[in-house]
DNA sequence: GCTTTGACGTATG
DNA sequence: TCATACGCCAAAG
């Protein structure tokens, strides 16, 4: 097992519903800052079986991670929109998704 | 142990 | 807003 693994999962897990968070700000979360790469490349093998809000998680443009047009792209889209999300052109309004404002602490539980 | 790979991020024009 | 360039660094092979 291994503990930046454990809690980037934990950091995804932990984004309300109806909200989004980015890849920087899950590993940063996760105590990895600067490593928003590592949080993609694990979110490519998430073993079967374990379930998480990935798709809450954006890059930093609030922009889909995937190629537009693509299974996963067309996906997310769904599973955002579905939680009431707003989705345009693959994008998302962090302003109002995100959780870089002054809720963050209130949201993830940070001092 | 060296090289490639990435569901990224920031800077720049 | 869009495109291109470069930095970053753990994991996989």
């Amino acid at each position: 097992m291994n503990d930046g693994h454990d809690r980037i999962f934990a950091a995804i897990a932990a984004i309300p519903r109806g909200r989004v968070a980015s890849y920087g700000a899950i590993a940063a979360r996760a105590g990895l800052p600067g490593r928003a790469r590592l949080v993609g490349k694990l979110l490519g093998e998430v073993p079967d079986g374990m379930v998480l809000p990935w798709y809450r998680v954006l890059r930093s443009s609030g922009q889909i991670a995937f190629m537009p047009g693509s299974r996963g792209f067309r996906e997310q889209t769904r599973l955002l929109k579905a939680e009431g999300i707003e989705v345009k052109k693959g994008r998302v309004a962090l302003s109002r998704f995100g959780l870089d404002g002054d809720l963050d602490h209130a949201l993830w539980g940070m001092p």
